[in-house]
DNA sequence: ACCAAGCTATCAGGGCTCTGATGTTAAGCA
DNA sequence: TGCTTAACATCAGAGCCCTGATAGCTTGGT
């Protein structure tokens, strides 16, 4: 046994392992339906977060992706160079600052969900709906599971 | 419903969703155990298939590791400068670079390696064997599913 | 012997994410 | 009213990862 195939079979004793490689093959997959628009993943997270929800705060925008106010912020940043977003102070809290897809966001958005949307199409076909079903419970117990807090 | 409420609704509609926040939640976790002893969860992981295969190339482990070479450059790069690995050239190739761990860094591992399968226990113990069995098989499904090039 | 393919390493540039620290504003309470 | 707490935004610094491109070495087929 060569020393590549030592390394994976030691790893593969790690369920972590099997998240993880899920998760890359995931992005990846994700990442290349998404390149012929010029968007990242965490770039069309946001955009579809702005779709669903427009005028949200770079802080609630962190908190439904899961990202630090920092990397949002530096996300919103790149999207609002590239013209796709809208950001501006809210009347109610002047230092609060609201954003929304620009005319030219909603539109990339649209071609772009679609491609998202064929990756996804394309890991469910993987899986029956019970199946399917089993595998988002599992995954959920082990997101609750993992956090030292609780 | 809020606006987060909302957003949060329409992102689990993805199965995509659930493996994302599963390995997001496991990465944290990993970082938090690791953070102690002064490593990334990338630079926990190449010292421990340096502790199962000695003497790796640079391109090996960026295979073994799923990142590319120029990634694992960066990352062997630190380790070294950290004098937790060291790198010379091959006998047989003398342009391959040959790694191994320095007596530091097999010290430091050893301490690392507990924290981290500490983290691997409390993931496991969310599940039944059966259960943890049945998680492997349905992300190993997921992971070969979605390459395009299948 | 030669040339093409493949593997190795590395430089350059850009994007994402985090920790840590700072300043501002809004809301709650004594 | 004034203080405290919390939430928001942002700067600074660092690490990881990627795509694209360059260059040396080695192997194998012609």
């Amino acid at each position: 046994m060569g020393p590549e195939e030592r390394i994976a079979a030691a790893v593969e004793t790690r369920l972590g392992t099997f998240v993880k490689r899920a998760e890359q093959a995931l992005m990846a997959e994700k990442a290349d339906a998404l390149r012929p628009f010029g968007l990242s993943v965490p770039q069309y997270a946001v955009m579809y977060a702005l779709s669903v929800a427009p005028g949200c705060s770079g802080a609630q925008l962190a908190r439904v992706c899961y990202v630090t106010p920092q990397s949002m912020a530096s996300l919103l940043s790149t999207l609002e160079s590239k013209k796709l977003i809208e950001r501006r102070p809210s009347d109610v809290h002047a230092q609060v600052m609201v954003t929304k897809l620009t005319r030219s966001g909603h539109a990339l958005l649209r071609k772009a969900d679609a491609a998202a949307l064929a990756v996804e199409a394309r890991l469910s076909a993987a899986f029956t709906a019970e199946e399917e079903g089993r595998l988002r419970e599992l995954l959920q117990r082990a997101t609750d599971a993992l956090p030292a807090d609780g």
